[in-house]
DNA sequence: ACTGATACGTTCT
DNA sequence: AGAACGTATCAGT
């Protein structure tokens, strides 16, 4: 089942696909919003999706949200991502790590640019938040979606780089 | 504050 | 086996 929701200040809109009781994947829209997409899906499926719907336009809206009781698919990515991923994941809202500290978290000191790679190959953004990983110094680091998507998605939170 | 050089771990090709 | 990367640090300027 797919989930579209409508965005605002400057961010069009975010599409997650939902599979039994796990986000599989979420994405930023691009061109025009598709429509919502159901068909014969099964009831924790249904009200999964209008869960994650509902949160994910709070978030979009400027709104505290924490996305980490989600299940999300576990099948994809290499163990090194899956490690980096799990630590991403416990950033708080509003709040930045860097990708030396992850590095560091996950036992690997000196792995920081492979954390960055593993950042960028995040498959759920915002409920893995990916955004809230940055450079060290006070910089803003990299963003496979763009850099001005990383600053707005930061900006929602409250963090202005 | 910015530039270049160098070391670094993982993932593509 | 080599190159590419969403980095980090350090020495210059």
């Amino acid at each position: 089942m797919e989930v579209v929701v409508e965005g605002r200040r400057g961010i069009r809109g975010v599409i997650a696909e939902i599979r039994g009781d796990k986000v599989r994947m979420v994405r930023f829209v691009r061109g025009r919003l598709p429509k919502s997409t159901e068909g014969a899906v099964s009831k924790v499926e249904r009200k999964l999706g209008e869960r994650l719907r509902k949160d994910l336009s709070r978030f979009l809206s400027g709104k505290v949200v924490d996305f980490s009781a989600y299940k999300v698919g576990a099948e994809t990515g290499t163990v090194f991502q899956r490690k980096v991923w799990k630590v991403m994941r416990r950033i708080p809202y509003g709040s930045t790590r860097s990708y030396g500290w992850i590095a560091k978290k996950i036992g690997k000191p000196g792995a920081a640019r492979a954390v960055g790679n593993a950042c960028g190959s995040n498959p759920l953004p915002i409920i893995q938040p990916c955004h809230r990983v940055v450079a060290s110094g006070g910089k803003l680091g990299g963003f496979s979606g763009g850099l001005p998507l990383k600053r707005k998605l930061l900006a929602l939170e409250g963090i202005a780089l």
